[in-house]
DNA sequence: TTGCTCCTCACGTCACGTGAGGTGGC
DNA sequence: TTGCTCCTCACGTCACGTGAGGTGGC
């Protein structure tokens, strides 16, 4: 007869955890000798084995107790169970491991690639890295609050990006951002140009298109960009107030004065 | 701005999760709005899915925090680490895996092929299956004592199989165990056999050999077989006393009578 | 005698889950 | 007004780990 030490040895577990199925029922208490100590035969061994088996597969104890009672029809479909779960744990950790693999890599998993393409699009075009991150941070944001509509967005993003005035525009922020007292000549170039735009925009009647029209998408932009309490922004927005743009968040035409 | 459910969602975590990792510092607290609501910019929603990769791949959040912290030298060897662990863990599903299917073949995992052959062979010898299956639970407890022995053992017993005197004893024993009034001719025959076994045996020096020789060995497979309050285990005893064996189980010569 | 194994409480751990009871925005 | 999200405690869960304090066999 075995001691609880030589039983769990053999099974490859603590003497705590073959006490822990005893307390939960899920081993028989086997009879004691004369100092007290458990004292096993074969038959605990089997079922020892047995449960650690289903227990490494990453079956829970209740469902193991069940399991023991269970007659051959039904032990097999649980068993065909458990190993789909192996199976679908398997491949949750293979993904795992490439994604940890990307995250040395310092890809972000924060967004999906068409985003990280047109980010890349914009630092080939000589924007500055702070503004990516600007307008990274900024589609992180969409993503999270609009995560299917992302695929839709993206493409005519890019598109916009075959207007060279958008580009220029683009350059002009980013130079923006960089100088600290605020450069008044390249700032009045950009609410020029992108009073332009807006013009042309809203030519087309794309200033606001479909469903982002009653959200606050540009807000959450500048938000993201801590941009709302930035003195340039002030400028700017009293700059395009000055070009008929009431608010170059929501890009909406001033009302004409009455008269 | 996100709210909690928002940052939550697109990082595919729990709301109650994002409190945790506020709770135990591992995503600092963000401002609030004017109703006391956490409010979440991009660099969060970075953040968490840094932490949500790190945590899939199964490092404890006490890690993570330090991780976040590392310099780029020490994530990349962390990273490593963690990928090892992984493999580790997806080799161990694996097998686990394995040893699922044979459980569901009814193969038990229980002892080593050798012995399970060994078995087999008893059962094409025509021993019945009570027989073996005894002998099997005394392989069990032999294995979970003196796990390292068992390459030692196997081979001898399979050599002994080649005595056909043994052979014999086994299927006389066999067919014992199935009848319930005592056959008193097996019986007697069963010992006759012993008897010359043992002798045979004593004389090659072979009764008690090695390391067992002061061990229980016979003493546990009895045991295991719960033959110890057998009456046909009694009357065995008493006819291979008369035969000049003081203890069967342990097969010791009775000493000379004096004179 | 020393060291190792065994015994029984009983609290601790890890990463949240799950109500309980209440407030805020549409 | 109803339903949904948010808030803060605070206890529960799962499978043991980890002492605490004591006894038994070689």
């Amino acid at each position: 007869m075995l001691t609880i030490g030589q039983l769990a040895a053999y099974a490859g577990v603590t003497t705590r955890a073959v006490r822990h199925y005893h307390q939960v029922g899920l081993l028989p208490e086997p009879p004691r000798d004369e100092s007290g100590y458990r004292r096993y035969g074969a038959s605990t061994v089997v079922a020892l084995i047995k449960i650690r088996t289903l227990a490494n597969a990453g079956v829970p104890l209740s469902e193991i107790s069940r399991l023991l009672e269970a007659d051959t029809a039904e032990f097999a479909e649980a068993i065909q169970r458990i190993d789909n779960r192996l199976g679908q744990e398997i491949r949750r950790l293979e993904t795992s491991r490439q994604q940890i693999s990307q995250l040395a890599a310092g890809d972000n998993l924060v967004l999906p690639p068409e985003v990280t393409g047109y980010l890349d699009r914009l630092r080939r075009l000589g924007i500055s890295e702070r503004m990516v991150e600007g307008e990274r941070d900024g589609w992180i944001l969409i993503a999270a609050r609009w995560p299917d509509k992302i695929q839709d967005i993206v493409p005519d993003k890019i598109a916009q990006l075959e207007n060279p005035q958008l580009v220029r525009l683009y350059r002009l922020l980013s130079e923006l951002l960089d100088c600290d007292p605020v450069d008044e000549a390249l700032l009045v170039e950009a609410a020029d140009l992108t009073s332009e735009l807006a013009e042309q925009a809203y030519v087309a009647d794309r200033v606001i298109s479909g469903d982002m029209a009653d959200d606050d998408v540009p807000f959450e932009l500048l938000d993201a960009l801590g941009l709302e309490t930035d003195p340039r922004a002030q400028r700017f927005t009293d700059l395009m107030r000055e070009r008929g743009w009431a608010d170059w968040r929501r890009m909406r035409r001033m009302p004409e004065p009455p008269g």
